[in-house]
DNA sequence: TTGGAATGTCAACAAGGCTGACGTAAGCTG
DNA sequence: CAGCTTACGTCAGCCTTGTTGACATTCCAA
């Protein structure tokens, strides 16, 4: 290992929570603690022939309405193919439309439709409830630690997205 | 949506973050998060060859050496055909052992070999190093709350192995 | 008018989930 | 001992979701 463990540990008390030990458990409970995040919308999207990569699209055009292909792959990180087929078969289901650009008609923008609002809440609602419950059961201040974390530990790039999504909401 | 925002924003103010603006944001932040959680053993392994899924056998091998095929399905919540696969790989690769059972010889015990507690050590020192800075940009009253999100947001027997797994580390 | 950007589409492939079925060895129980 | 259960492995087939590469179309902008 490039950082031995009792070198961090005893270095002042402050360092406490740098341990490997504690670092590890980090990362063992964002482990399992995704998992628990994604179970409900995962059960309510397997019911109807749908996967995560449709949630994400359908999380984000509610999110952002008439977002472009290209602004929804660079917050997704997929390539457009991938996307595609996912907003192809939304598309054909009547969940979200996709309407020509007006001022520049090469870009296409993404609505959902009053079945793709439907789906999108109960998702939300699902996956909210969770996050609700958690955040109930740990107090107002372990939240707000939760979400400094969160943030330092997105990439550089994706934290920018992550800042301007969460202004443009509130 | 099944509760406003305004009937809970107002309610109080020590329940200002549970608006659904708030919880859509931890939703995203976690969505964001996770992704920059994976990114970096991500661009190791696919270097070598290996998924996540392998990364996920090998973190919890290491964790509890000697762990059997059982217990590390029920630690991962996936098929046993779906392990075999990576475990077949890892043992083929002579990443990891499986030693035959010496009390029930049904079972099969699992053990990292020297080579694979030398990827083990690179995948994990990559996941610390992002996780100790994101620590060290948070703070250690941050990490504690952080955790107890974390925690609150597992499935309840999730949380069950969680807790037992990080009592016997420490 | 030509180059490049935005979009879409086809094909092929891989990882990693899943189900179902089956086999074998070993342990347990009546 | 016979029979059931458990632990594990494996074959076959399917799905989602990611990838690369190639190519067509449309249209803005220099």
């Amino acid at each position: 290992m490039s950082e031995g463990r009792a070198a961090q540990a005893y270095t002042g008390e402050s360092l406490l929570f740098l341990t490997d030990e504690q670092l590890r458990q980090g990362i063992e409970a964002m482990f399992f603690a995704y998992r628990g995040f994604t179970a409900d919308p995962d059960r309510i999207l397997s019911d109807k022939g749908y996967g995560r990569a449709h949630h994400r699209a359908i999380h984000f055009i509610n999110r952002a309405p008439g977002t472009t292909v290209n602004n929804l792959l660079a917050i997704l990180g997929v390539t457009k193919q991938s996307l595609n087929r996912v907003l192809r078969t939304l598309i054909e289901d009547g969940l979200v439309e996709s309407r020509v650009g007006t001022v520049d008609k090469r870009e296409r923008h993404l609505f959902l439709t009053a079945d793709g609002e439907t789906l999108e809440a109960q998702l939300s609602d699902a996956q909210r409830a969770r996050m609700r419950a958690a955040y109930r059961e740990a107090g107002p201040e372990a939240v707000s630690g939760f979400r400094q974390v969160l943030e330092a530990m997105m990439d550089k790039d994706m934290r920018r997205t992550f800042v301007r999504l969460k202004d443009s909401g509130q």
